[in-house]
DNA sequence: GTGAAAGCGCTAACAT
DNA sequence: ATGTTAGCGCTTTCAC
């Protein structure tokens, strides 16, 4: 007789006990179907007759069963999840990033696992641990080191991985990047169209691969306004990109004689601190200074005044890099690429002062600053 | 005869196959020991003899043996990670409270799921899902609606969860939270206290439990400096929390006669706004307009003026968070707590005008504004 | 269309 | 100190 259970599989759970999760068992024994067709509903329900599979379904919500990724995994050996190291989740590049990553990833039913490890090569190295013991099936993953070998090491293990605004060894792995030489490029050559040849370039540390890139094209763009790069631009280092150290920088800028009449900064942090430097100063942007950044983060259009900045197309990026695993993945002959997203300048008031700010009307164009 | 394999556990794959992962019997087979004895030296070294051990260790780095976590968490019953659902990675103020988070789970050994439901409740759906089928022993969210269903559901269902930003049903669930209300106090009596009499508040809807409180806060202060809370402060209402918005109700913010002499914002962002198009109009702040923020995000203090804002605990928060997520946990007898951290003024000069530019002298105390 | 059974990689209790 | 063994919850042939 159907209705007649030889095991409790119950539901309604023994007041005070720890309450066991419910299993695929638990599920077929309150169906009273075996424990194969109740894989089959979950997994192939065309294969199950009407009538059963709602018995099995309405089974499965009584029990409040939800299937455990673990034995799944186990089972059929693919994990269905990414791991995703980023340097730093409270840096604005790297979320828009990882929206880029997730809105791809979750289409196609992928997890993602999202590690930051604040540039720290041991907590990058634990969190690499972690995903392959969790056998992620593939990593996206800005290095915190210039030395690649644990992801390449990794690579070699068999996981899936995808380099993030970073290039890779040739052929060894896929990488996205944005072309950094070529950003510097266009802050730098935009400053010399509006005829400033005294330009102070408030940059990181060589060893990071974005600076020194960065100074590269402007360096070029120099060159290529017919100036020397050495007379042109005269570079301000700083130990870390932060508000606080442009805002340091900006007394260095203002003491050199004679004084640039524009300043280009590696990131908008610090072009932030180095307008408050400025501002505080009493001078005005971009009358007396003219001020760009890069990255173009949100809060970039919204300073005043605005700062014009190049722009990284971010959500992009990760899109794309995600994209690249996914076809990695998929199994279908691949050969690793590299894909290098063009960046764009954003001109806006602190360069041009051409800004217009609502009711009131536009300032004309400021006049080029004197040679 | 120790030296002779009987079957082969090569870490050197036939090269074109897909190589196999090494398993615990890979590695047990080269050590030439049982499989219990290699998990042994995993989990409990102190058993093994220290050659032995030693064989083993040496066979795991051979194989590149990584251990599954799914066959792991099959066999042990624990997962050891937690799941942390979020309104928003790109928010600054959520990215420091997973940091916080972070920084405590790491310690403790667990790996942190992170998802961002962008406010969706459809996306929270899927992510609470994914969470309980990896069997997450832990879950702490922002829950995307009022409608706390679904949370409680979850916690019915065995998985241990603590609310964020976001008080519980009273006994249900375990909660963190600011006190909103008396942050909007403290930024409203700050105002009052200045002398300012006539307060715009530029906030969001008023479903937004957030700025519900902040309101409400605001009118308690009014009420407490002897003021009619209708006159004194006046709301403009705003979609969402942006730059944008707060650009916007600027000009209805100025439009107003008798002009406010000061603005109070639901967020940095929208102050950011209101700053830029007050700038924009060519008035001072604090001078002309005195203004402050809340939540006081890492830009604030370095914009011009430096914004004066209300700070949130957004790293002890979700230290504190995690906190109670371990203690319940532990198993240890566990009441379900709600803990409520208190905001701080952050006084700047975007109110005072007493900001400390580097190098300059500080201008005197900005006057208060005649009533 | 449905059920029985093998086994994914690992842990832990027990036997030696 | 080491080996043997029974599952954890699930998927997937292969019979029926």
């Amino acid at each position: 007789m159907r209705g007649t259970a030889t095991r409790v599989a119950s539901p309604a759970q023994w007041p005070g006990e720890p309450r066991r999760r419910a299993t695929i068992r638990d599920v077929a024994l309150r169906a009273e179907v075996s424990l194969g067709t109740v894989s089959n509903v979950l997994n192939r329900p065309e294969l199950v007759a009407p009538e059963t599979r709602q018995r099995v379904l309405d089974a499965i919500s009584d029990t409040g069963f939800v299937r455990s990724s673990a034995a799944h995994q186990l089972r059929a050996g693919k994990s269905r999840s990414i791991g995703v190291v980023i340097l730093d989740v409270a840096n604005p590049f790297f979320t828009e990033l990882v929206r880029g990553i997730e809105h791809t990833m979750v289409e196609h039913g992928y997890a993602l696992v999202l590690c930051s490890t604040d540039e720290s090569a041991s907590r990058e190295q634990r969190y690499l641990r972690m995903l392959e013991e969790h056998r992620v099936e593939g990593v996206l993953a800005t290095p915190a080191e210039r030395d690649l070998t644990p992801f390449v090491a990794l690579a070699e293990r068999g996981v899936t991985k995808v380099l993030l605004d970073r290039p890779a060894p040739a052929g060894r792995l896929c990488a996205v990047t944005v072309d950094d030489a070529r950003g510097g490029e266009l802050a730098a050559a935009h400053l010399f169209g509006l005829g400033h040849r005294r330009i102070a370039f408030v940059n990181g540390p060589a060893t990071i691969r974005q600076c020194a890139d960065r100074r590269r094209g402007a360096r070029r763009a120099a060159r290529r306004a017919g100036l020397d790069a050495g007379d042109a631009i005269w570079e301000v280092l700083v130990p870390s990109l932060t508000a606080e150290q442009g805002e340091a920088a900006s007394a260095r800028v203002l003491e050199r004689e004679p004084r640039p009449t524009a300043v280009m900064c590696a990131n908008d942090l610090l072009a932030l601190g180095v307008l408050k430097g400025v501002v505080a100063r009493g001078l005005r942007v971009p009358e007396d200074l003219a001020l760009i950044g890069y990255d173009d983060v949100a809060f970039s259009s919204m300073l005043s005044p605005a700062l014009t900045s190049v722009r990284q197309p971010k959500f992009e990026l990760g899109a794309t890099a995600a994209g690249l695993l996914l076809e990695e993945l998929s199994g279908s002959p691949h050969e690793h690429r590299q894909v290098v997203f063009a960046p764009e300048l954003e001109v806006r008031a602190s360069t041009t002062g051409a800004g217009r700010p609502v009711g009131q009307s536009a300032p004309p164009s400021a006049a080029a600053p004197s040679g």
